[in-house]
DNA sequence: CAGTTATTTCTGCAGAAAGAGAAATCACTG
DNA sequence: CAGTGATTTCTCTTTCTGCAGAAATAACTG
C-alpha cells in the first residue's frame, strides 16, 4: 500500500475516533473510498491488519450508514464492497445518522425535562425561563437541520458557494451598517 | 435542588459525553446555566457531589470556552461564576472551539496527505482524484464555517426562520420542479 | 508575616470501550 | 449432503478516559 494511502487511513481512522466513530470502521471506510474496485471483506482485513471478524462488524455498520454498498463481482462467489464517492450522500447520510441517534434524543430528553419544570414550585421562575429558551432554541435548530438535509444537495452547494454574502442578497441587509458588501461582515 | 433541576444536569451531562466533552464540565455548565445568581465553586461541588479539584479544572476549561464567566460580589473574598445565558453565544462559542480543537486539524492533515500522493506514482489515478475531491470539499465546509460564525447572530436567525425557503427566494429556484412553494421540497 | 482562599499539578483508581480471535451458525452451491 | 464463504456471538485482553484526592503553589488581606 502506497504510504499516502496508508497516511490517509491513519488520518481518517484517528478522525472517526474523535467523532465518535470507532477507527476500524473509519479505516475500512478510508481504504473503500480511495480504491479502484470493489474488494472483499479478506482483502480488507489483511491490508489493515485486523482481524476478519472485526472487519465483518465494522462493514456491517458502514452498510447501515450507507456510506459502503454490496456489489457483486462475475466469477466469484465472494462478496465486493465500494464506497459511496460522492461526497454530498456522504455527509448527507452522516449527518442524518448523527441527527437521528444524537440530536434527536437530546430534543426529546429536553422536552421532558421542560414538561417537568413546568409543574414543579420549587423551580425558580429564572431556571424555568432559562429552560424554555433552550427548549426553544434547540427545537429551532433541529427542524432548520431537517430542512436542510431535504433540499438536495447541488442547491445545498450553491448556497455554500455564496457563503456570508448569502445574507446581503436577502432583505435583511439593510442593518446598521450601510456598507459591506465584500462577504466580509 | 429542585427534580427538574437535576434531571436537566443530569441530561446535559450525559449528552456533553456523547459530544467530546467530560460529564463533569457539562454538569457545571448545565448548573450555572439555570442559577438565578453566580455561585462559588464549593457550592458547585457541594451541589454536584464531585471533588474540589475537579469543579476547579472544570470551570477552568468552561472559561476557556467563555460558555461561564468570573464575577466578583460585594463583601465575600470568594470567586462567584455565571453562565452565559445568550444561547446563539453559546452555540457560536462551541462551533468555534469544536471548529479549532478538530476540524482544523483534519483540514490540515487532509493537505498534507494529498500532497504526499501527488508525488508518489504508487498512488494509482483514481485515489489521487479522490483525495483532491475530498480535500478541495473539505476545504469549502471550513471555509464557509468561518464565514457563517462571522455573520451576526440575528441574521442567522432569520436565515433560520427561513429554513429550506432560502432556496426558493434565491435565483436557482429555477429547477426542474415548478411548484413547491412551501418550504417542503 | 501569618492565615485564608484559589488554582494547579500529579498520581492512582475505576469503569467503559475497543479490538481481537475462537467458535457456532447460517446460506448457498455444485 | 459435503464444502466453502459469510456472519454472528461471546469472551478476553488491552487501552483510554474521567474523576478524586493529596500536595505544592500562588494571590491576597489584615
Amino acid at each position: 500500500m502506497a504510504p499516502a494511502v496508508e497516511q490517509f487511513v491513519l488520518r481518517w481512522g484517528d478522525l472517526g475516533g474523535q467523532w465518535g466513530v470507532n477507527r476500524s470502521v473509519a479505516q475500512i471506510h478510508a481504504l473503500l473510498y480511495l480504491a479502484e474496485r470493489p474488494i472483499t471483506a479478506e482483502d480488507i482485513a489483511d491490508a489493515l491488519g485486523m482481524a476478519r471478524s472485526n472487519v465483518s462488524n465494522s462493514i456491517r455498520e458502514l452498510l447501515g450508514w450507507k456510506l459502503i454498498r454490496r456489489v457483486p463481482v462475475l466469477g466469484d462467489r465472494r462478496d465486493h464492497y465500494e464506497a459511496e464517492t460522492d461526497l454530498w450522500q456522504m455527509a448527507t447520510r452522516i449527518a442524518q445518522g448523527r441527527k437521528q441517534r444524537e440530536i434527536d434524543p437530546a430534543v426529546a430528553a429536553l422536552r421532558h425535562v421542560v414538561d417537568a419544570a413546568e409543574d414543579d414550585p420549587r423551580v425558580s421562575r429564572v431556571a424555568r425561563d432559562r429552560l424554555r429558551a433552550m427548549q426553544g432554541f434547540v427545537a429551532t435548530l433541529d427542524d432548520w437541520y431537517d430542512q436542510m438535509l431535504a433540499v438536495p444537495p447541488n442547491k445545498i452547494m450553491a448556497l455554500i458557494k455564496l457563503g456570508s454574502r448569502v445574507v446581503n442578497l436577502l432583505s435583511f441587509g439593510r442593518g446598521k451598517k450601510g456598507a459591506d458588501k465584500d462577504g466580509k461582515d
